[in-house]
DNA sequence: TAGATTGTTAATCGATTAACAATC
DNA sequence: TAGATTGTTAATCGATTAACAATC
C-alpha cells in the first residue's frame, strides 16, 4: 500500500497518538467533521502541521468541507496497529508491573494483556486482575508459542538486561522499558523507553527556570 | 548567571537525564576522563551534538583531555536541579499512585516524597512507604505551607481536570501528570506529561512498521 | 456557482553535523 | 613541542510554517 512513500518521520509517528486522544474526544462530544484549522486551535499546533502529518499517509480529508471525526480516528486507529489485536505480557510483577497489570487503558486501546512473569515463587500461580503470573523461566517459549507482541518490561536495572536478551530470543516484536538502563539489542526490535526518572528530572529543569523563561522576551 | 544567552532548546534539555544516566555509569565503572568521541560511541550520537548540547550551559572540558567524569555529572545535576532538594506530593493512591511512592529511584534523584492525597477515607491516615496519606481536601493548604515543588499526579481522567487547577491554585510549581488527559493550566506551569498507552501505541506502530522499514533501502 | 478547506509546493526556521582554529 | 580534543563557526539537513492552486 504506502509502498514507494518516503518513511514516516518519528516526529510524526510520536503526533498520532495525540490526535487520536482528541479525536476520541471530540466522537464523544458527538462532533461529526472538523477542519484542521478547528483542531489546530484546539490542540495548540499549526493547521498546516495537522495537514501535513495526515498527508505522510495519503490525507484523509475532503477539499471545502474538513475531516470526518468517526472516519479519520479509526484511520489512525489502524495506522497505530490498534485493529490488530495486539497481545502483551508485562515481565516483573513488582509495584509497577502490578499496577500495570490493573491499568486498563491497555485494553482499551485493543492490547490485550495474556500474561505476567516473575521470578518469584511466592506469586508465580497467583493471579493479578484476572491475569495468571508465571514462571519467567517459561518465558521463551510462552512468547514462541503464543506469538507474544509486546513486552513491558519493569524489572529493575540488574535483571533487565539479560531478560530483554531472552526475550528476542523468544522471538517478542518490540518493548515497552520501564528500566533504569537502556537495552542493548538488535535494531529490529523497537524499543520504546520509558524512563520515569528522566521526565522527573527534564520537569525539574523546566520548573527551575521557569521565572527565567517568563522575563525572557 | 546563564544571563543573556539564548534559550536552551528543549531537544536539549530532554537529552540532558540520558547524558546524566551514562556518566553516573562511567563513574561507577570509575572512569575519570571522557572524550566526546568516546562517550558518542557509547551513546550512539555524534560527538559534535555532545559538545553543542555542553556549550549550551558554557562549557565543561578542556582541550586535548576531554571532560571530567565526576565534574560534568555534577555540573548536568545541578543544571537539572537535583541538588536542590525539591520536594513532591503524589495525587492519587491507586495502583499507580502506590507503585511510584515504592519507586525509590526517584529520591535516588535527589528528589523527597513528602506526602500521598487521596479522597478514599478508608486509606487517608495509612502510610505507603512510610509516607502519610492525606485527605486531598487539605491539599491546597498543604502545597502553601510545605511549599512543595512538584506534584505527580495520578488520578483518573475525570477528577484530573479539577485537581489541576487546585494545585495551582496552591502554588505548585510542576506536575508530572499521568493521567489520560492533558490538564488546562497557564503557561508558567510546566506539566511533564507521561501518556503511557501514548507509548504503547507509538511502540505499536513501529512494531507493524518494522519490516517495511528495514526492507526500505 | 461561491465559499471553504484541503493537499501540496515553496519558504523559513531550527537542529544536527562537519570542519577547524584555539588551546590544554 | 606535538598530539589530542575542545569550543565554536559554517554547512547541511530536516522539520515547520506559509502560501496557494485544486476541488469539494
Amino acid at each position: 500500500m504506502q509502498s514507494n512513500e518516503k518513511k514516516v518521520p518519528d516526529v510524526v509517528v510520536k503526533r498520532l497518538p495525540r490526535y487520536y486522544r482528541y479525536l476520541r474526544e471530540l466522537l464523544n462530544q458527538d462532533i461529526k467533521r472538523i477542519s484542521s484549522n478547528a483542531l489546530s486551535k484546539m490542540m495548540k499546533v499549526t493547521a498546516s502541521q495537522i495537514r501535513q502529518d495526515f498527508n505522510f499517509f495519503g490525507g484523509f480529508g475532503q477539499q471545502g468541507y474538513g475531516y470526518n471525526v468517526e472516519y479519520l480516528l479509526n484511520e489512525i486507529g489502524d495506522i497505530l496497529g490498534l485493529n490488530d489485536g495486539e497481545t502483551m505480557i508485562i515481565v516483573g510483577a513488582g509495584n509497577l508491573g502490578r499496577a500495570l497489570a490493573n491499568h486498563n487503558s491497555f485494553a482499551k486501546r485493543g492490547f490485550t494483556l495474556v500474561g505476567i512473569f516473575d521470578n518469584d515463587n511466592r506469586i508465580v500461580g497467583s493471579t493479578i486482575n484476572g491475569i495468571r503470573v508465571m514462571s519467567d523461566s517459561e518465558i521463551e517459549n510462552y512468547i514462541k508459542e503464543n506469538n507474544v507482541d509486546i513486552a513491558i518490561l519493569t524489572l529493575p536495572h540488574a535483571a533487565a538486561h539479560e531478560m530483554a536478551q531472552r526475550l528476542a530470543k523468544g522471538g517478542i516484536k518490540g518493548i515497552l522499558n520501564f528500566s533504569y538502563s537502556e537495552l542493548d539489542l538488535p535494531d529490529d526490535i523497537p524499543i520504546e523507553n520509558v524512563h520515569l526518572s528522566d521526565m522527573l528530572m527534564t520537569l525539574s529543569y523546566r520548573v527551575k527556570n521557569q521565572s527565567k523563561t517568563e522575563n525572557e522576551e
